[in-house]
DNA sequence: CGGACTCGGTCAAAGGTCTT
DNA sequence: GAAGACCTTTGACCGAGTCC
């Protein structure tokens, strides 16, 4: 570099350097450079080239010179000893009158002269920069926790096998038929099915105790059908396609399906297609909102935020490149929850109107409903957490110290004969409350599933957790534990 | 290279600069100005500095930047390495935390995490080009916008004078009454009022159209509340502390309203009590959930959708030296959003039972009724979008072509004379369709607000954004739009 | 036309690597 | 652990298009 302006403070006196004791390194720092011609060994004649490259020598042991380093020119020996001497801030001694000959033969004999000749020569210890980084290419994987996205990506895959092989490389709309909400039904049970299968080759999952999978498997399920079918339709315009390769049109028959379709497309498929997701990103997230903490409970929420700390800044190193990605990406999440939150509303409504008929797995892990073993340790857990009613389902909060006797109560303003209806034609689990609220069919109830143009809502508590304590153990086994 | 310089400084005793042993460790100065502050700080009178006039600083390592480059205002090191490491695509590796302190004196030290700073910075890789053509995409904008932290400091402080002077510096928690349904519902009155003044401090806002401006006002005025409270709530233990001074202990006596109390205490205030929240940090959040392009109605969601990114980067940026703070602080909008439909939804029920005077304010910005004004131009702009009868006022979406003709439906399968009690207390908006569900009051209804220990779950929907298209123009105005 | 900007490239002199 | 031959990276400086 040519800032070597450094070089001109000068302080005119002393190259009578004396000889002081201190045997630090400190005593050089008074040492001025010394004229080259007095300090050359090879003084005066220095037959053959000196003269035009004067470069050529190290002015400390007249060796072979690579150029000017730390304000001298010198041979990478001096160079180095220069650097490692300054760097560890040696101190060296001189065993004999600090006159040691310092040459390309004699220069490691005493290192305290070499350095005072390194100084006098012009080096200086400022030109000495800091330890820098590594520059070997060891290959360092991930230093937090066990998550890779390696491993996420091959949970992924796994359960994308299945799925490939059904759907094939169609992507033409028109070839696919449009979904009918028992083909909508059992898109999602697979789904499901597929979600626990996804989980369970994830080894921080596999770790925890069983009541915390179920509660993971059972708290965000929602919106893992939402992520996964906006990602399966990222390539369309206009449709949603089902994992069983039937498609949902924004502009479909079952109105209240449409709609959840359109806010699945406006709200998340757009903004997923803008920032060209890459599977990796989609895999972070989907364990983003998997191991969700404050999930009601869990015997060991720590644990799991731990995991999702482990993911999210997976998913911030994956996408460093882009400011603002990983935000953009995190921030799909409310939202997300938002159109999950609706979708199972549609659910609890075609169930109770009878339009399909919704397996026990849908029950347990969407509607939240199902016999309750998860939760069971919930007990302390909870204490100060939890509370809360939480109205809609909202992250399968149940109220710890709710009621355990719940009944269904339905009922419609317009068709009273529908309350009790698909009551009968479903399994009512003892003490278990389930209390919906129907629109209004005030215009034109003409779709089976579609009583009213406004919106449908409906109204979905979840079970107590708790409530499973003093339940009998001989009762029947629910689907997910099954599965696990 | 600079170093020469460092000859200037005498150093001191340690001529060996050997790492700083803590230069991985944590450095939280965060209030470090962002260099666009810097240099609209000093606007004017910088006669007598000419060369640092016009020269800001690299908003990498805060070396002295020679312009933009790649999209980010650097120095000539910084320009050169991320030069070198995108054209050699190279793949770094931090040896220590990822958190490595990107500075002058120690940018050489981490290569990782140097190259992941010029990424967060702005650089972009594509600006980096092989081969001598110039494209003539210069003039790439201003990277971010106008937003700035210290703005939003500002908004903070100018609506938290009031504040404090009310609330004053007196923590102790049993000087401070316990809120009734009334106090609850006047310090919401005052934040909602709050959170008009603060966003009308913010130019952005200031700059959408009226509608998109009592849009926003609207889509999350209960996370905004949720917000404050858990902020103001964060040094005690136990009880919630309203603006207005009052508290909300957990276990309280009505019940239903401590409920939701708990879940914020557990699941707000806990983590941000952890993660040690910083003012800078609570004023992005504040805006990012405030600029919520998903909003429905918007008439320019784009607009809304980059003030949120700018803040979201704002957020970054003050969070980037503890690793994965940024993202733990997003992760926070979900439960947020959780919490505030409870909430809403106990403020419906204490309506509806008439526990107390709703205002009108309140029940324009929380519950999504009264005058539909917003909204009113939502006509082609949310063709695609909003769609979804959005059960639960999820985001405040509004069916837009759903029925204008709603009406209040209700009922309890355990005490049906409170279905129509409260209703005739309270006014029922024309074309409203609102639709409750009360739990059943199964063990014991001695408290007013709450009939059930269950889940108190309330339906709410939203009213038609679209409608309002065919309402008079003589109709009054909505309270917030006087505000504006 | 000319100065401000921001690309690309250069190469001395830093750094690190690795065997002896 | 040190020495030093050998290779890589850094960044100050410069030229060249482009746009005011």
């Amino acid at each position: 570099m040519r800032i070597h302006r450094a070089g001109l403070h000068q302080d005119t006196a002393s190259y009578g350097m004396e000889l002081e004791p201190s045997y630090t390194m400190l005593e050089f720092d008074s040492l001025r450079p010394l004229p080259e011609e007095a300090e050359l060994v090879v003084p005066g004649p220095a037959p053959s080239l000196p003269p035009s490259s004067g470069s050529s020598l190290c002015s400390i042991c007249a060796d072979k010179a690579t150029g000017k380093h730390y304000g001298a020119a010198s041979c990478d020996g001096c160079k180095g000893f220069f650097r490692r001497s300054v760097r560890k801030n040696h101190a060296y001694t001189c065993r004999f009158n600090r006159q040691c000959v310092v040459d390309k033969d004699k220069r490691n004999q005493c290192r305290y002269c070499r350095l005072r000749k390194c100084f006098r020569a012009g080096m200086r210890k400022e030109a000495v920069q800091n330890e820098r980084d590594r520059i070997s290419c060891r290959r360092d994987g991930q230093g937090l926790g066990t998550l890779s996205i390696s491993m996420l990506l091959q949970a992924e895959a796994s359960t994308h096998q299945l799925l490939s092989s059904v759907g094939g490389i169609h992507c033409d709309t028109g070839m696919k038929k449009v979904a009918h909400v028992g083909d909508v039904c059992e898109s999602m049970k697979q789904q499901l099915l597929l979600l626990v299968e996804w989980a369970k080759r994830i080894p921080e999952f596999c770790e925890l105790p069983v009541d915390d999978r179920v509660s993971l498997l059972r708290a965000h399920s929602a919106e893992h059908l939402i992520l996964g079918v906006a990602r399966r339709s990222l390539p369309y315009n206009d449709i949603i396609l089902l994992g069983n390769d039937f498609i949902i049109p924004v502009n479909g028959p079952e109105m209240e399906v449409s709609k959840v379709a359109a806010r699945i497309l406006e709200e998340l498929v757009r903004p997923l297609r803008e920032l060209d997701v890459t599977d990796m990103e989609f895999a972070c997230l989907k364990a983003i909102i998997f191991f969700a903490p404050d999930c009601p409970g869990l015997e060991n929420p720590q644990a799991v935020r731990q995991v999702r700390f482990q993911a999210q800044v997976l998913l911030d190193e994956a996408t460093y490149e882009q400011r603002g990605r990983f935000g953009e990406l995190l921030l799909m999440l409310p939202p997300l929850q938002s159109v999950a939150w609706q979708m199972v509303e549609q659910l609890q409504l075609v169930r109770l109107l009878g339009e399909a008929s919704v397996d026990t797995l849908l029950q347990e892990m969407l509607l939240g409903e199902g016999v309750a073993r998860a939760g069971a340790a919930a007990g302390p857990g909870a204490s100060a957490g939890g509370g809360a009613a939480t109205g809609q389902g909202a992250q399968l909060k149940g109220p710890e110290q709710g009621s355990n006797t719940e009944v269904f109560s339905f009922m419609s303003s317009g068709d009273p004969a529908m309350a009790c209806g698909p009551l009968g034609a479903q399994e009512v689990l003892p003490n278990q409350f389930i209390s919906v609220i129907l629109p209004v069919p005030n215009s034109l109830p003409d779709l089976p599933l579609v009583p009213t143009q406004t919106g449908t809502e409906v109204y979905r508590p979840r079970q107590d957790p708790g409530m499973a304590q003093e339940m009998p153990s001989s009762m029947p086994i629910p689907p997910m534990h099954r599965c696990l």
